[in-house]
DNA sequence: GACTCTGAGTTGGATTCTCCAAGTTATGCG
DNA sequence: CGCATAACTTGGAGAATCCAACTCAGAGTC
């Protein structure tokens, strides 16, 4: 998606990101996962994405080791596939909530938000923060070139 | 992008933001102006995007209030058009940071980062986490339905 | 005034992506 | 066997993207 014309891919690691959950609906279908949906049939009900589209995000999450594809079989039925989050899916949560943050923040809806976020263990409100080595929380960022300097990209 | 059929919008805060910046582009274009870049031919240049991709992005973000379009004159050359973030659009620094920990952390590419988060005050390297009420570090978080739960989105 | 240069776009056409409806495959059940 | 259902495929229309070439407006040069 944006990989370079030579082919190789990007330093920026927005763009190396954006490469493998940057595709319509894919960071859709890893919210829903992150709410515990595993089957084609919740995807496609929960988003009304085309099935086709759904059936190309799934392998492009699966390859890109996002989901982990596996059998399951209810009683009385015939094994069927559904998919899981791997670690690396489970760390889009991070991304997931910053998204869900900045539409609070910024661009909130009529109704008021559809999904909260909350530590697990208590059920407390959280949020998304910039953190210091210690921990502590920062007022703000900066995002300075790394040792693959960018010049393009 | 992600507008259901009626053309009400979503309650679901991800895919209303993405409405935003889930346009191809559109979030390299905002790391860009993260990192101090406002004139098109930068973000030409600096992306590699098509040129008119670039206005069509621009326009859509200046209308979303993501960036702010103004003239600036430098001596001896005509009035130009420039664009800088808006407090929305700063805000954007913790999705775009989100984006590139989770490459560091998952993807990470062979000539090592080509970003670092820094906290601005001292350079020290900083990151994106989880944090409570109190500011304290949470080990994870829960997405769970807000006050207006989601059956479709 | 004619000529050129440059930043910021437009325009036209080919390619690719997305959407939707319809069809397919594999299995279990009666 | 015929039927139901989850999980896909396929075909075709429409939209988005890409690329190259072109335009436009003001500044400098002659």
């Amino acid at each position: 998606m944006y990989t370079r014309a030579d082919g190789t891919p990007s330093t920026c690691q927005v763009a190396r990101t954006l490469d493998i959950v940057g595709e319509r609906w894919s960071l859709l279908i890893v919210r829903n996962a992150l709410r515990g949906q595993t089957r084609f049939s919740e995807f496609r009900d929960g988003l009304g994405v085309p099935t086709d589209i759904l059936t190309a995000r799934l392998a492009t999450l699966v390859t890109a080791g996002v989901l982990d594809k596996r059998p399951y079989r209810e009683p009385g039925c015939r094994e069927r596939a559904s998919y899981h989050l791997t670690p690396a899916g489970h760390g889009l949560a991070l991304v997931e909530a910053a998204l869900i943050q900045w539409g609070d923040t910024f661009n909130p809806g009529s109704e008021g938000p559809g999904s909260r976020l909350v530590d697990p263990a208590t059920g407390a409100p959280a949020r998304v923060a910039f953190v210091d080595a210690d921990d502590r929380v920062l007022p703000g960022i900066a995002i300075v070139p790394g040792p693959a300097a960018i010049t393009v990209w």
